[in-house]
RNA sequence: GCGCCCGUAGCUCAGUCCGGAUAGAGCGUUUGCCUCCGGAGCAAAAGGCCGUAAGUUCGAAUCUUACCGGGCGCACCA
């Protein structure tokens, strides 16, 4: 409703400018300084003044003079210097919200890939990998609560030297088989993501200490490559559960992917083949005769040192002749934008609780069992992965340019995030040994290699015990199970806007306190305003009455009478501006700008509850307004807060 | 050395892309508010040379340059 008011100003003051000045402008519309001098501000005299060689605030006047009535616009005025502030029509605008046109949807032909999470699958999931996750799944539902079709790959590297670490623990330092490794993965008094975080550390440890180490990890990696012998049994085991753990994690926060493409496919279906005779072809990477890279593929650096500041080559194909990570992603990117002229297997994996499937890759031809959806073939594709992996994700964009790919290559958006580190506070608390150097930093890098950081399930489960604790207080009534829901609910709530409300360039310095809170700019806190509105509208059932059917009872009379209160007409404008903060959020890349939407909207809503007595209004009218208002604060929280992948609930 | 990011209230951060009216939140501090739809709430106060300096502009937290602090990249690791 804002959108299209604001476009339809935005439209008649561009048309009027062309008539009147002759001159094509991008008319821009700002919020007012203060809400009383109306909805919204049009500084297009400024940016005429320079060229008419004029005062700005004549241009104004003589705009405002010249424009003519504009649809759900009651007044303009000059103001300032020359701002011209525009007025809504408010019992129009109300009535729109009360009584909206249907509008059909512009069908839209893109399709989005966005990949995420991206975990090795050889350790527990842990508070970094969590930032990912949200801010990915996020983002998804953003483009699809704006009509997007958008596909969610969770790419696997399950023949990576992280797994390969790990078996090395296995095999060589704990001499475990691959029978006693099943027995841990199905015991379920063992955690194995947690086991193999610990022995991962470890082995990373040995390898400093031990000469055979690096030897074992080679032999590992080709064995692994191979794909037989004992040790690749290992590592096949490792990865499959530890994915099937991750997923168990990401579930608890309401993520869920369309597809796990895998490392293994890429290997054995040939995928970085395909790319490397592509890249020969176009002469995109050359091979080294000389210097320290001799006998090794690499890529020049003007190819994409434009602004990752290396006057290096980058190795794509190492001397052994072995593909480095960065030419397998080439050829990954390739076949999202299907440009690789090879396509993977897929089999179903699982089925969510809600009915969803999880598809992965497989290297060979399935019996068919029902249709296989389609995946790949992006027009856009979102690859999110923290921003100290620029540089790479620089390599591969231009491996798409020199491929002639440049369409794809301006479509290839690395949807980068800063990492999330421990505050100095936090490390102690985990009880971990600061350098003297390291207590006078703001902050302490998570590191997996040493075990080092908050892991994802330990921290859910300290909010939900916290949750729990609150809703014990206040529900002491309500069965034990039910309880628990409601807690964990609060506490994927708090967890989730806790990493969203940082915008993504921000550096998180993970700190419990602050994590653990549910009151000021918090998820509860969003939660606890649309559970607020809820209740009231229980309430009055409880009392034997029905919600009115607001369209029919509510008088356009009534709505102007009641807009004309400039508290209401605040609360309804804010309330109504859902799509807008959507919009600009996706458009900015931010979902932190629409979480703090959620909590501005959060805010209005308590401010209104807390000034209105709504069930003990006596006027019929008024009240009816009243729980009209209600409602439309309910709908448009408890929206918000799905897109956020955060439930409203039942109560607080 | 080269490149990227950050520096805004005691603390944690928005606002910077696209310059505009009196620079905003939350936490913390201080003070009020339960006869009232549940206080995980509401109201209010104190708190800022927007890192420094120059430049561009009618106008700069926002654009340019230099400098000062801090972080991260620049592997035949991923």
């Amino acid at each position: 409703m804002f959108h299209l008011l604001e476009k339809t100003i935005q439209e008649a003051f561009h048309a009027q400018i062309l008539a009147q000045f002759g001159i094509d402008l991008d008319v821009a519309t700002e919020q007012p300084r203060q809400s009383s001098l109306g909805e919204l501000a049009v500084p297009a005299a400024f940016q005429l003044a320079r060229q008419l060689k004029q005062a700005p605030k004549k241009i104004a006047a003589e705009l405002v003079d010249g424009i003519g009535p504009i649809d759900g616009v009651a007044a303009m005025e000059v103001a300032g210097n020359g701002y011209i502030n525009v007025r809504f029509d408010r019992e129009a605008y109300a009535e729109g919200l009360l009584r909206p046109v249907p509008r059909s949807d512009s069908s839209v032909n893109e399709r989005i890939i966005i990949e995420h999470t991206n975990i090795n699958p050889n350790k527990a999931a842990h508070i970094g990998h969590l930032r990912n996750a949200v801010l990915g799944d996020t983002f998804v539902r953003m483009l699809r609560a704006a009509g997007n079709r958008v596909e969610v790959q969770n790419y696997i590297d399950n023949t990576g030297v992280q797994v390969a670490d790990v078996v090395v623990g296995f095999h060589f330092i704990e001499r475990k088989t691959p029978d006693d490794v099943r027995r841990l993965i199905d015991d379920p008094a063992v955690r194995f993501d947690y086991l193999c975080w610990d022995l991962y550390a470890r082995t990373s440890a040995d390898y400093s200490a031990s000469p055979d180490a690096s030897g074992w990890r080679a032999e590992t990696l080709h064995a692994v490559e191979s794909g037989s012998g004992t040790l690749a049994e290992l590592a096949h085991l490792v990865a499959d559960a530890i994915v099937t753990l991750h997923l168990k994690t990401m579930l608890r926060l309401g993520v869920e992917y369309d597809l796990l493409p895998r490392e293994s496919e890429i290997l054995h279906l040939k995928f970085w083949a395909a790319a490397f005779e592509l890249l020969k072809e176009r002469r995109a990477i050359f091979l080294e005769t000389e210097g320290k890279n001799k006998g090794c593929w690499v890529m020049p650096p003007e190819a994409f040192a434009g602004d990752s500041g290396t006057e290096d080559s980058k190795v794509i194909v190492r001397s052994n002749g072995t593909v480095t990570y960065v030419g397998k992603d080439i050829a990954y990117q390739l076949w999202k934008f299907g440009l690789l002229g090879k396509d993977f297997y897929y089999r179903p994996m699982m089925r969510y609780p809600d009915g969803h499937e999880l598809w992965v890759t497989t290297d060979e031809p399935q019996p068919a069992n029902g249709p296989v959806p389609t995946f790949g073939r992006g027009t856009r594709v979102f690859n999110v992965i923290d921003v100290r992996q620029s540089y790479l994700q620089d390599v591969v964009v231009a491996g798409l340019k020199a491929l002639g790919a440049v369409e794809q290559a301006a479509r290839s958006i690395h949807f980068s995030y800063e990492m999330v580190a421990l505050s100095p506070r936090c490390c102690i608390e985990l009880g971990i040994e600061l350098s003297a150097e390291d207590r006078q930093r703001p902050y302490v890098e998570v590191s997996g290699r040493k075990g080092l950081g908050v892991k994802a399930d330990d921290l859910i489960d300290r909010l939900v015990d916290k949750a729990l604790e609150e809703v014990a207080v206040r529900h002491e009534d309500q069965p034990a199970a039910e309880q628990r829901r409601i807690a964990s609910e609060i506490a994927i709530g708090a967890l989730r806007y806790f990493l969203l409300k940082f915008t993504r360039n921000s550096v998180i310095a993970f700190d419990f306190q602050e994590a653990l809170s549910f009151e000021g700019e918090t998820g509860p806190y969003v939660q606890y305003a649309a559970v607020r509105a809820r209740n009231i509208l229980r309430k009055l059932e409880e009392r034997g009455e029905t919600l009115p059917s607001f369209a029919t009872e509510l008088s356009g009379e009534a709505l102007r009478g009641a807009v004309e209160s400039e508290d209401f007409w605040q609360m309804l404008l804010a309330a109504s501006k859902a799509d807008v903060a959507l919009d600009r959020a996706i458009v900015s890349g931010e979902p932190a700008h629409l979480a703090r939407f959620a909590f501005q909207l959060a805010q209005s809503f308590n401010n209104f509850y807390h000034q209105y007595h709504i069930l003990t209004e006596e006027n019929r009218e008024r009240r009816t307004f009243l729980l009209w208002m209600t409602e439309f604060f309910r709908t448009q929280l408890m929206r918000t807060l799905g897109i956020l992948g955060i439930q409203t609930p039942e109560y607080m």
